[in-house]
RNA sequence: CGGGGCGUAGCGCAGUUGGCAGCGCGCCUGGUUUGGGACCAGGAGGUCGAGAGUUCGAAUCUCUCCGCCCCGACCA
């Protein structure tokens, strides 16, 4: 930004606005003192691309990283979000991962109506009292034009349908009609879906009133399957966050207080957010034979001998989008992991005359085909030629805020050379490593292999580092009331505690608006008492913040 | 649904005795540039969130409604 005194003059206001023509326009300082401005005479330069940064607001960043990647944005409809192209790209590599998975473990995938009859919805009491207030509901099936010009619902409904707000109710109504012999056990589906629940207060991707998501229902012949089925699950969704999101997570049963409505054990994945809070990414419930009692989901046994099935359920959501936001992304952007990145390679030309122009398009359409002849995690690497006619600068930065994971440019004189220079979303976004073009093409999957597993490293080195043990309710309200430090959004973490699974706990963290998370099932073989009711306890509970 | 903040060009904002709707960025065109978020000139773009009221006259005053953000209650 080379301007001059007087055009800064001019626009100081706005250079201050809008650091490195960031187009998310988020002004911090809209009343920028000029004198100030004047008395520095240094062009006002952004030190990111995003701004506010993390330890400056957090949420506000996070909205701003939404925004600068171009994933999704507010729809006209309360509550409702438009995931925009890049980010819906990011939730098919995701479907896709996942997918494959699901039909590893046996699952075949169908569908059910988006509609349900409102009896359903009270077969099941717990799970009528946990959704009853957050649902969606039809009441008629016509439009009729009044006499001002205003359309009208007429045709009432017989009986009120509500839009799922999950399919537990319609899809265990099938269940009971498909399911007579032990011989048709297990049933193994999943459904790729929309879902919606009537949120009070609406964030991007992490709580919307309509999100996408999976939803498996598996209905079995014993307790022992259908819990293995919930723990199976529960490592797939551990498996994929882990290896695919590089978002480590803790994994296990969650008090009784924070139970799917209707499940006897729900069971979490935990991840720890940049702002030090936890973010429930996926869940696997046991639903024990709640709901085939509830509808009739029963089957004769080998002995001939009527029994009621036991039944699990289990989901992600397009949250895991605001997951990975949360996890790896900076204050220069989104940052993604190679794995789930929908672009892993993104290929700059860089030309001025027509005949470079050629030259260099041939040479970054032959290095596309190459690298696409490379593998990376049993895939074809995933690349792109941005050859936009625009300012070279705009373009690295747009890639720099939408994460891709790999930057290549490819100039005149890199063609003279035979080489190209190289830039990872990992380190700064001004780095640049110049390397021969065919040994880019022999160590490009092995980069993406550093990127991916460094980030894991370090997302999983954040955590610990705000991981603590505590034997003392005065040491749990000294770690969550202790205020951030300089230059961190981090205010407490997580804290591995013993506590019973009694309201007497709930009740004494509420204030600090601190729930216990989960009870992870790994590295946890410490029993102790509990540090509120004094009952022993088989291992320690995550007390954290959450989302 | 409670508390707080806010709705003016795509984005960020200015516009307080009510009197022609502005600035910057972005966008378009032309030119000069080009290995790093360029410069010059010209241009397009707004029923000022919606409705009602007060007034000769409303972005500005009054009322109602809608939406967004933050904090709470609820949740994937």
């Amino acid at each position: 930004m080379n301007t001059s005194l007087s055009d800064r003059t001019k626009t100081l206001v706005a250079a201050d606005a809008m650091p490195g023509g960031d187009t998310t326009g988020y002004n911090p300082r809209p009343h920028c003192s000029l004198p100030l401005r004047l008395e520095t005479l240094e062009p006002v330069m952004p030190d990111h691309a995003i701004s506010p940064t993390r330890s400056q607001d957090y949420p506000e960043w996070y909205q701003q990283v939404v925004r600068a990647a171009d994933l999704a944005e507010q729809s006209p409809v309360r509550g409702c979000m438009v995931i925009k192209p890049h980010g819906y790209a990011i939730w098919e590599r995701m479907q896709g991962i996942l997918d494959r998975m699901f039909k590893a473990t046996g699952h075949q995938n169908a569908y059910f109506p988006l509609f349900i009859p409102l009896s359903y919805l009270e077969q099941e009491a717990k799970h009528v009292e946990g959704f009853a207030k957050e649902c969606a509901v039809v009441t008629h099936h016509r439009l009729e034009l009044g006499p001002d010009g205003k359309l009208i619902p007429t045709g009432k409904l017989e009986e009120p349908l509500v839009v799922r707000p999950t399919s537990e109710t319609i899809i265990g109504a099938m269940y009971a009609k498909w399911v007579q012999s032990w011989r048709d056990l297990p049933v193994l589906i999943n459904q790729w879906a929309n879902v919606v629940r009537w949120e009070m207060r609406p964030r991007l991707f992490l709580r919307t009133a309509e999100f996408l998501w999976q939803e498996g229902h598996t209905a079995h012949a014993t307790r022992e399957e259908a819990i293995e089925e919930t723990l199976r699950m529960l490592d797939v969704y551990a498996t994929f966050a882990e290896r695919d999101l590089a978002m480590p997570v803790l994994k296990g049963p969650k008090p009784a207080g924070e139970r799917f409505p209707g499940a006897v054990d729900t069971f979490s994945i935990e991840a720890m957010m940049q702002d030090g809070k936890a973010l429930q990414a996926g869940t696997s419930h046991f639903l024990g034979q709640n709901f085939a009692q509830a509808q009739g989901i029963k089957f004769s046994n080998s002995s001939g001998v009527e029994e009621f099935c036991w039944t699990t359920s289990w989901g992600v959501s397009t949250r895991l989008i605001g997951a990975i936001i949360m996890t790896h992304s900076d204050d220069d952007g989104l940052a993604l992991p190679p794995r789930i990145a929908p672009t892993q390679v993104v290929i700059l030309p860089i030309h001025r005359t027509d005949e470079e122009r050629t030259a260099v398009l041939a040479c970054c359409k032959q290095l596309e085909a190459d690298l696409a002849a490379a593998r990376f995690a049993d895939e074809p690497i995933r690349t792109k030629i941005d050859a936009r006619d625009m300012r070279g600068g705009d373009k690295v930065w747009q890639h720099v805020k939408q994460g891709v994971p790999l930057r290549v440019e490819i100039g005149p004189r890199d063609l003279a050379a035979g080489a190209v220079s190289v830039s990872r979303r990992d380190r700064g976004p001004r780095e640049r490593t110049t390397m021969p073009l065919a040994q880019f093409v022999a160590e490009a999957a092995g980069l993406l292999d550093e990127i991916q597993s460094g980030m894991f490293e370090r997302a999983r080195a954040f955590r610990e580092q705000h991981s603590v043990r505590l034997d003392s309710t005065a040491a749990v309200v000294e770690f969550f009331e202790r205020p951030a430090e300089k230059g961190s959004p981090v205010q407490g973490g997580f804290a591995h505690v013993h506590v019973a699974d009694d309201p007497a706990v709930t009740a004494m963290f509420d204030p600090l608006k601190v729930t216990v998370r989960c009870i992870p099932l790994e590295g946890n073989d410490d029993p102790g008492t509990c540090i509120v009711t004094g009952r022993p306890v088989s291992g320690r509970s995550v007390l954290a913040r959450s989302y």
